[in-house]
DNA sequence: CTAATGACCATTA
DNA sequence: ATAATGGCCATTA
C-alpha cells in the first residue's frame, strides 16, 4: 500500500452516507490541490468496502466515472437519499469543503 | 530511466 | 449550452 493512497482512502472514509464530496475537495484535503487525477487513479484500485469511493464526483456536478460502472454508482448514490438528473446531482447535494 | 494512461479541472472558443 | 486544450500528478508498462 502506497502512502498515497493511504491518505486518499483515510479522507474518503470519513465521508458519511448521503454525503458526497468532489475529487478536487479531496486532493485539497490531502494537501495535494493539483494531483486530482492522481486521486481518481487511487480510488479506482480501491478495494475496501470502508472506503465508500461512489461519494466523490466531479466538480461540474457529473457523478463521473467508477469501476464497476457510472450506472451503478448513480444506483448506490440514489439509494442514499441523492438527486440525480441524467449524468448530474442536485446542487444542494455537493458539498466541496467538507 | 522514459512514455503513456486516466473515476479530473479550469479555461477558452 | 457544448467541445477542445493544456496542465497536473501518481501509477504502470
Amino acid at each position: 500500500m502506497i502512502e498515497f493512497q493511504k491518505k486518499v482512502y483515510n479522507v474518503v472514509k470519513c465521508v458519511p452516507r448521503g454525503r458526497i464530496v468532489t475529487y478536487g475537495a479531496v486532493a485539497r484535503a490531502i494537501n495535494k490541490p493539483q494531483a486530482v487525477r492522481a486521486v481518481g487513479n487511487a480510488l479506482n484500485k480501491n478495494l475496501f468496502k470502508s472506503v465508500p469511493c461512489h461519494r466523490v464526483i466531479r466538480s461540474d456536478g457529473r457523478v463521473g466515472g467508477f469501476a464497476r460502472g457510472t450506472k451503478e454508482k448513480i444506483k448506490l448514490l440514489r439509494r442514499e437519499g441523492v438527486k440525480i438528473s441524467g449524468e448530474k446531482v442536485e446542487p444542494p447535494s455537493i458539498l466541496k469543503n467538507p
